[in-house]
DNA sequence: CGGCAATTTGATATCCATCAATCGGTGTGG
DNA sequence: CCACACCGATTGATGGATATCAAATTGCCG
């Protein structure tokens, strides 16, 4: 289930996943809705193939793009009886389906998985921490080279290439729209096109229609990003 | 230990804090560091009293409040061995500390405990979520709003005050220094400063001195915030 | 090929950052 | 006890990055 055998990225696989070995699937359409905020959180959800976004939408139409979920993420955290965010699919999706009770005796049964969702939980906050250095401190561009390298960290482990330097890395599919982008980096769509121009007459990136990059000077993208690799848990980079 | 008795805010009570029981205790001057980046995590920490503030700094100086933490509150949650965030003292605290592998042993043995402490996580992501919407979406009056609604949510929190109409609870005490708050609203402490002017000169607060203010029109601050509570589940207001 | 939505581009406005004093409290030494 | 110095906070003047408003263009899908 979920990525195969990632060689030295993801030590510890998260085995409390097989709660979806043998759980029904659901094919999702671009923009259909999986989870609804104030929802009832009673299923839990794991991506086999396709591109989710995670939204918090405040009543006078602001909204924030959480997350974004790739294959092999969990979908359905939450503490509460009600979900607080939307979960939308981005790309067709195929997602398989867990009734949240099954979870739940699976992690009351078995203490390695309650271990191994632990750990993806601190994974989580680490991630999203990263996220608040980014809308709190980085500039426009600079949350754009961030968000080319999680792409790009993403697309190195649903397709698990082992090596960094593998050329296939070099082009970046970019799956959601520009909109997409702006509310999860906290700026506009205008300003996310732009920015992407400038990266390109930086000769950074090369853009081949607007859902595709080649990146020219990964270095450079780097040190714009200010982060050396998704992967490893210091990731600012140059540190002191 | 930590928190007495929290009538209907926080119901399942974290009884994996219980290992900080016979702690030995450490007092901290303001500035003073807990917990440097990369440094080796083997400790975790129960603030008794005081306020700590969770720091990421990019080596260009650049520097992120991740958090502020109050009495109560766990310290040192990391999935990895090294720590990727500083832990300092903002007022003179006092933490109790405890050596990882307790924890982890506490954690082994009592499924009751595990479940808190995952319960505890939840907390945290759903806080930190949070936060990823004020600096994506909010501005900076609106930022400075729900962090004050976020202090006086702490201060009811820690003297246990139970009735959210309390009278006391119009007067908030800010701990930390404008550039903290800076820092931590993705701001610059002289926004900081005009902001609270504004909330003063629209008649929202009073101030008196740089670490008091007391809140005269509390719905306005709420409706700025667009929050009702911090203690629900739901906390954007006038939801769809 | 045509039409519509997404994206890009352009012109202008706004909010926040930056740079630069000034103010105000706190502690110290004369 | 008061003068001074220091540091954080406030206030002021200006600049810059991003938002907003408004086309023009691209490209996708029928």
């Amino acid at each position: 289930m979920s990525t195969p055998e990632l060689p030295t990225l993801d030590l510890p696989q998260d085995i409390f996943l097989d709660i979806f070995d043998a759980a029904p699937l659901r094919d999702l359409a671009p923009g259909e809705v999986v989870i609804s905020a104030g929802g009832k959180a009673d299923q839990v959800f794991n991506i086999v193939s396709g591109v989710l976004r995670v939204c918090r939408t405040g009543t006078d139409g602001r909204r924030q793009v959480l997350s974004f979920l790739f294959p092999g993420n969990f979908v359905g955290l939450t503490a509460t009886e009600t979900y607080f965010f939307s979960v939308e699919a981005v790309t067709p999706t195929r997602i398989a389906c867990c009734p949240r009770h099954v979870l739940d005796a699976r992690l009351a049964s078995d203490p390695l998985a309650v271990r191994a969702f632990l750990n993806m939980m601190l994974r989580v906050v680490e991630d999203v921490l990263d996220v608040v250095y980014s809308l709190g401190q980085r500039t426009a561009r600079e949350r754009l080279a961030v968000f080319l390298l999680y792409l790009r960290h993403w697309r190195r482990l649903t397709q698990n290439l082992a090596n960094d330097r593998d050329p296939r890395l070099a082009d970046i599919d970019i799956p959601m729209s520009r909109e997409d982008i702006a509310d999860f980096l906290g700026l506009k769509k205008e300003t996310v096109s732009r920015s992407f121009k400038e990266l390109e007459t930086d000769q950074v990136i090369l853009r081949s229609g607007s859902h595709h990059v080649r990146v020219l000077d990964l270095s450079a993208l780097r040190e714009l990003a200010g982060i050396r690799d998704f992967a490893s848990p210091r990731r600012i980079a140059r540190s002191p």
